[in-house]
RNA sequence: GCCCGGGUGGCGGAAUUGGUAGACGCGCUGGACUCAAAAUCCAGUGGUAGUAAUACCGUAUCGGUUCGAUUCCGAUCCCGGGCACCA
């Protein structure tokens, strides 16, 4: 038996309630008569020393160390990387890293080179309020923060390759952040061969044929030959060429958030307000950098058949994509008092809905369409200029709030090309300038608002739904049959788009169009936490900087204030204006957009990632993170993919093969009820039952350390704020007070919040891994529940115990085991490989309890049993497994060795049970010995006493035997 | 409003292809060990009736298909997530 002695700093007393130490290592620790001293029994299961040791021993062996020059096949497992924040990780933070922890050590086992780094998303805006706050650098407060998740995160023993770790905000990546970014702005979208092409060859095309099979994508109007082409000058040619680069400077609406001082991306904004902070968030025209993922529309959108994401991941960004056909259609426009004047254009509208052109009864522009000014009426001058200034009075957000219906008549009409009626033409702000044209026509019988507008104006409404149609109400139905509509009269709705799209390209009033609710990305951002921009500007043109001034490195500043004019604190750096540098930077989606590619060739100078490397990893097999980046991270991050996949850099052209959300693990808060005004905290019992005074209360959020299941230690209370010292109860009836609950996101000022290192202290890093995958699926939400620990950890002293008795002896033997024994390791052998798989990961440590359990029923302590067991085990509970692995005589890492295979001579039972059921009714139950012949089986069944009860004398109209399963009589 | 998920004991959840519903864990109850506590171990634990064997009911509600439905189909209710004037 070997013991440490230690000397103790609290003397005689175990000190629990000094030091507060926890339980479950308590446990470890016998008291010795001697003063102040201890014995620690190495035998007991001493997960700190065990883990630590391990820990250690694993970072000095390098065994987590990949190799892009294996021989073995590839497997990418990767995780989100995280952001690394100054509160540090709490419990719901590593359910995803520890599931993509034990998938990758899984495969490993099975032979695979696993490719399993981490790093960190640096750049950011939380870094930089900070820094504004109290003049801490980003830059170390980011690496402070750094330090301190990589420390919590060794110590749940993940097996990462810190030797590939990435930082998005070191100048050594986001030189490749940048010079991607140039191959971007170097691009242009061939939509005939629906692939990013070099910029030099869209040159060479205006220079033989102009664009005129080359439609420009930053405006569709924009028409030349090559003969025009070249008598442009090098400011018009630049402009032009802008309008076609994948990565791109224009002047457009952005959203506009004042506190934050910076834009921000649509799917950055939420309700009006911005994601981060909840600011209020405004249109605002300015010159920004956007990236042109609108090209890539089409291709986002099938390259979703060919990954492995769950339905609502994929319909969120196919949502988010909103692709829609239809037809674009023109129609004459007249303005009363400007008849004659030739320079009215036709007015473009988009619809869906072609069918209802009979239907349609007003036209409607959005009030920033360019049309406006042209087309309205002297008449009605007064009337629009008034509406246009009630639209730019409201805020983004007023207008999501109201849908109060509003509208101007500009008393132009426009002409029905089919049956040239004339329709007015209205503008309002329920029609979007940023989707379609701009513009649509009013069909009220057939559209909800439309219908609204019409009633609310007294416009009067065309029916061409027959009897389908109400006129209460509109009815948007595709299925009837149309009426009032000249050559659609009888036509089906659905039938009649396909006539009138076909009528429409006939007669050149029309074409078929396909539209998409997406919006170019905007990817320049007024901060100064984020990769610069490598462009100088001179005379409005953008140059990019050559490969070789690579990094442009963030300059150091003093002060973190917004520039002039909206611009970025760097525009305050005379050393930056000077070389009239972009002064904004990149958002912080850039570094992350390509990160994946980084980790393959992490210390490469010459380039992002080789081929080699990127050819031999190829797309990460299994992406795990959370929801939230649905649409922001995932469509920017895969549209790169497909960028630098069409320039031939990558051999792949979608990033992630399968993707899996873990869910969210909520705080679970307690609440205290305190009588407004007074010290009284009533009870939540007491509260209920309406027994406490009835004056209002407050309800508080109380620290959930301070509480023990639902009921408050009281005197805990008292001393945890200045403000609680006089705090008096009304408590239960047997004296203690019931706090309330409630599940909601952790957070430092809920007091909801569990740090993984105090878990991690009490019960060790395999018993919470595995705790927090016994929880329930790891896609699942789920409140936060330290209470069922307890049952992880018994599992774990349990196991320990197969191998070593309560006094420390090695138990195990070679004698060799009974069948009963094999049998229970081949099914879990079985069990465990197929719900790894299939990241069943809570029942496959399900299935590792009922295996311990029943070994130790049998006092199972051969080494033939125990060995494949371990290495079963060892992707969940890697420090146990890998102690007791070397225990047992191994040199190298558990992990070296191949995962057993199970053998299904074992997994059959000699006797098979089969219950027994009459009409589906189960009844009883009859043994067989495996493998006998169903007619056999009949006769037995049939002279069973208990079936002959059952049928009474009734000849059973068949017998139904599902092999290994169950046997159904019919009568 | 629209689009996805989902609804199973006191709780988290299991049931992989339509085949014994409630695995495993927590909690609870009783017991063993102990001067005592902790820890550990054993037994019980969906509901109703019964000493018991057992019987009946039971996977949100109603209906359908089937020898047999938590699983498939239809309707309704509720919860969660996403989108939301997208023409």
């Amino acid at each position: 038996m070997q013991i440490q002695n230690l000397t103790f700093f609290c003397g005689k007393d175990l000190g629990i309630g000094q030091v507060n130490y926890p339980p479950a290592f308590v446990d470890c620790i016998r008291a010795d008569n001697d003063l102040g001293k201890l014995r620690i029994h190495q035998m007991e299961y001493n997960f700190r020393e065990i883990e630590d040791r391990w820990q250690r021993r694993w970072k000095e062996e390098r065994i987590y160390q990949v190799s892009n020059n294996s021989s073995k096949p590839k497997y990418y497992v990767l995780d989100m990387f995280p952001y690394p924040s100054g509160a540090g990780l709490h419990v719901g933070h590593p359910l995803g890293y520890i599931a993509s922890d034990i998938y990758a050590r899984f495969k490993r086992l099975q032979g695979f080179e696993v490719l399993h780094p981490m790093g960190f998303d640096a750049f950011g805006l939380p870094a930089e309020q900070y820094a504004i706050e109290t003049g801490q650098h980003p830059a170390l407060t980011t690496a402070k923060n750094i330090a301190n998740f990589k420390r919590q995160l060794d110590r749940i023993g993940f097996c990462f390759d810190w030797s590939r770790e990435v930082n998005t905000s070191d100048p050594q990546y986001y030189r490749w952040t940048q010079w991607i970014f140039l191959q971007l702005y170097d691009s242009w979208f061939n939509r005939s061969h629906q692939r990013a092409e070099r910029i030099a060859g869209l040159i060479h095309i205006f220079e033989t044929e102009g664009n005129l099979n080359q439609e420009c994508p930053g405006d569709s109007s924009l028409h030349f030959s090559s003969g025009e082409w070249k008598t442009f000058g090098e400011k018009r040619r630049q402009g032009i060429l802008m309008d076609y680069r994948l990565a791109y400077s224009g002047v457009g609406e952005v959203n506009w958030c004042e506190e934050l001082g910076t834009v921000l991306a649509n799917d950055e904004v939420i309700n009006g307000v911005s994601e981060r902070g909840g600011y209020p968030v405004v249109k605002k025209k300015l010159r920004q950098w956007y990236l042109r993922i609108t090209e890539y529309a089409e291709r986002l959108l099938s390259g979703l058949d060919t990954v492995n994401f769950s339905q609502s991941m994929k319909d969120m960004q196919t949502n988010w994509i909103g692709k829609s056909r239809g037809a674009e259609i023109l129609f004459d426009l007249r303005v009363p008092g400007k008849e004659e004047s030739k320079d009215i254009p036709e007015l473009k509208v988009y619809t869906t809905r072609p069918d209802t052109i009979y239907g349609v009864d007003f036209m409607v522009l959005a009030p920033e369409h360019e049309l406006v000014g042209q087309i309205t009426a002297e008449s009605k001058e007064k009337e629009v200029a008034a509406y246009l200034d009630y639209v730019n009075s409201r805020s983004e957000r007023e207008r999501l709030a109201e849908k109060a219906i509003s509208g101007c008549d500009t008393g132009a009409v426009a002409i029905n090309p089919f049956n040239s009626r004339e329709i007015p033409v209205w503008i309002s702000e329920y029609v979007l300038a940023g989707y379609g044209t701009g513009a649509i026509m009013g069909v009220p019988c057939g559209d909800e608002r439309d219908h609204r507008f019409a009633r609310h104006f007294h416009i009067p409404v065309t029916n061409i739904l027959g009897d389908q149609y109400t006129g209460l109400e509109a009815n948007p139905t595709k299925t009837a049959v149309l009426s009032n509509s000249d050559f659609l009269d009888g036509l089906v709705m659905t039938d009649a788009i396909e006539t009138v799209i076909q009528r429409l390209e006939l007669d050149g009033t029309g074409r078929r169009r396909v539209n998409y609710k997406m919006r170019d990305a905007a990817f320049s951002r007024q901060r100064y936490w984020g990769e610069p921009f490598p462009i100088v500007w001179e005379d409005g043109i953008a140059f990019p900087l050559k490969d070789g001034e690579l990094p442009l490195e963030l300059p150091h500043v003093e002060h973190y204030q917004p520039g002039p004019e909206g611009e970025g604190p760097l525009a305050n750096i005379s050393e930056w204006t000077d070389r009239n540098l972009e002064t904004s930077t990149m958002p912080g989606y850039a570094g992350s957009s390509w990160y994946f590619l980084r980790y393959m060739d992490p210390h490469n100078e010459q380039a992002f990632c080789s081929r080699e490397a990127s050819d031999y990893w190829g797309q990460v097999d299994f992406y795990i993170g959370g929801t939230e980046h649905a649409v922001g991270h995932l469509l920017y991050s895969r549209m790169w993919t497909k960028a630098l996949f069409d320039l031939g850099y990558i051999g792949h052209d979608e990033p992630y093969k399968r993707l899996v959300n873990q869910g969210m693990i909520q705080g679970s808060s307690r609440l205290v009820y305190r009588q407004k005004g007074t010290g009284l905290f009533v009870s939540a019992g007491k509260l209920a039952s309406g027994a406490g005074p009835d004056l209002p209360y407050d309800t508080l959020h109380v620290e959930v350390s301070l509480v023990d299941g639902v009921s408050l230690d009281m005197e805990a209370f008292r001393h945890w704020k200045p403000d609680y010292q006089e705090a008096r109860f009304i408590t239960e009836d047997n004296g203690t007070y019931i706090c309330g609950t409630e599940s909601e996101k952790m957070s430092k000022s809920k007091y909801n919040t569990v740090s993984p290192d105090d878990i991690v202290d009490k019960y060790g890093a395999d018993t919470f891994r595995m705790y927090e995958m016994f929880l329930g699926p790891v896609e699942l939400s789920k409140p936060w529940d330290t209470k069922g620990i307890e049952g992880v950890y018994r599992f774990l002293k349990k196991f320990w115990r197969m191998f070593y008795s309560e006094d420390g002896k090695w138990l195990v033997t070679d004698a060799g085991a009974a069948l009963e024994e094999w049998k229970i390791l081949h099914r879990t052998i079985k069990k465990a490989a197929e719900d790894t798989e299939r990241l069943s990961f809570n029942t496959a440590v399900s299935q590792f309890m009922i295996c311990v359990n029943e070994l130790t029923a049998l006092n199972c302590h051969d080494k033939g049993i125990l060995s494949p067991l371990l290495v079963t085990l060892a992707p969940y509970a890697p420090h146990i497994s890998e102690e007791l692995w070397r225990k047992m005589g191994h040199e190298s890492t558990i992990l070296d060795t191949p995962y057993p295979a199970y053998q299904e001579s074992y997994l059959k039972e000699d006797q098979v049970n089969y219950p027994v059921a009459v009409n589906g009714r189960t009844r009883t139950e009859i043994s067989f010995p495996a493998g006998t012949d169903h007619a056999n089986m009949e006769q037995e069944i049939l002279q069973n006493g208990i079936v002959r009860k059952w049928l009474a004398g009734k000849q059973p109209k068949k017998i139904i035997i599902v092999e290994g399963r169950m046997i159904n009589v019919v009568v």
